[in-house]
DNA sequence: CCTCTAAAGTATCCATTGGATGCATTCAGA
DNA sequence: TCTGAATGCATCCAATGGATACTTTAGAGG
């Protein structure tokens, strides 16, 4: 349990934490599609074949790559006092790190739940909103409802933009429009 | 220009064609990920270095897939005569082709600007999501707008969905949801 | 303090892939 | 009929994900 140094010669100790460090500069640099677990063992400084010992394939890395994104983006979510400041800070986070989002966004059909950390980083969002949207004079089955439709239009919104079919202008022309989108249904 | 049979020896006639319907084949069943170049030839019959004649590379192969899906989506959406049938339309498009929709969601940023084609079989549904969602009665910003906000809130919630982060009883149950949350814009 | 096992690392092999080069065949227009 | 642009083919290449088998080390139990 106790952190030990790594060693420069042959164990290295911490190879699972810097690969997810690596694979996630490398999508943010190049889009996932293009990495590469030889990129991203030399990164690490390690035989590529190491890497499976962290991770059971390419897959695991990317799923480990995007449960990373999902924590941070719950970081300023959590953050927001305000539904305008949540709209803000996931649009900020989106845009910020595009790549990083469209990986996060297109895991394949099924893998959430072969997943539970991913699947419960990716509701450490789905809190916030809850902490945000929901409204106690509303059923349970409305607020549901409700937070889904914010969620959906969050990500619809960026996934789109990110894949460059919207076309607004600027960052923040996006995030007011979003906004909006969002106030009314409050 | 005129349709020449084609020709069982060398020269096969219709390759791009024929590579196209293979690849969807392909993704339809195993997903955009897994395509590779030299089964699109092999189903084709043809060299894999053939299809060079008729794509830049396996992106733009890929491009061509997620037009002809876009076509085909336009296709039952012309047909739509209200705003439910719209959205019933378009999710079971959707849902019943859900890996060829990842693919067309997914093709990477500023893929548009690049393939006009692509641009415009996008926009045709766009188009249709016009004709029944526009008032004439608003301005053209606000339209604009609100058009906007269907449109996002449709593919949000099939990519999600297909994303498998949604979790709504039966493909049924998401089209009802979705066509309560598309309604209450008008 | 020693031993011995399991975790973590390495080296090497393999089939498959996207892509490049160079040559052959065919069609269409002059 | 001749010729050049399309289209096709065979062959080569480096890179990739993954498999197998061997080596090193940490550290727990005696």
């Amino acid at each position: 349990m106790s952190a030990r140094p790594a060693r420069d010669t042959y164990r290295h100790g911490n190879v699972r934490a810097e690969a997810v460090a690596a694979a996630r500069a490398l999508v943010a640099s190049h889009g996932h599609e293009a990495l590469s677990l030889r990129q991203v063992a030399q990164a690490v400084g390690v035989a590529h074949r190491s890497l499976y010992n962290h991770f059971e394939d390419r897959e695991a890395l990317l799923d480990a790559v995007a449960e990373a994104g999902f924590v941070d983006l719950a970081e300023p979510l959590k953050a927001a006092d305000s539904r305008e400041a949540y709209v803000r800070a996931y649009a900020r986070f989106a845009l910020a790190n595009p790549r990083l989002y469209a990986l996060m966004s297109s895991r394949p059909h099924g893998t959430m739940k072969h997943r539970p950390a991913l699947q419960r980083a990716v509701h450490l969002g789905i809190t916030e909103a809850r902490r945000l949207f929901g409204r106690p004079d509303r059923t349970s089955a409305e607020n549901r409802r409700a937070i889904m439709k914010v969620i959906i239009l969050m990500h619809g919104a960026l996934a789109m933009h990110v894949a460059g079919v919207l076309d607004v202008e600027g960052d923040e022309g996006l995030i007011a429009e979003l906004q909006a989108m969002v106030a009314d249904q409050a």
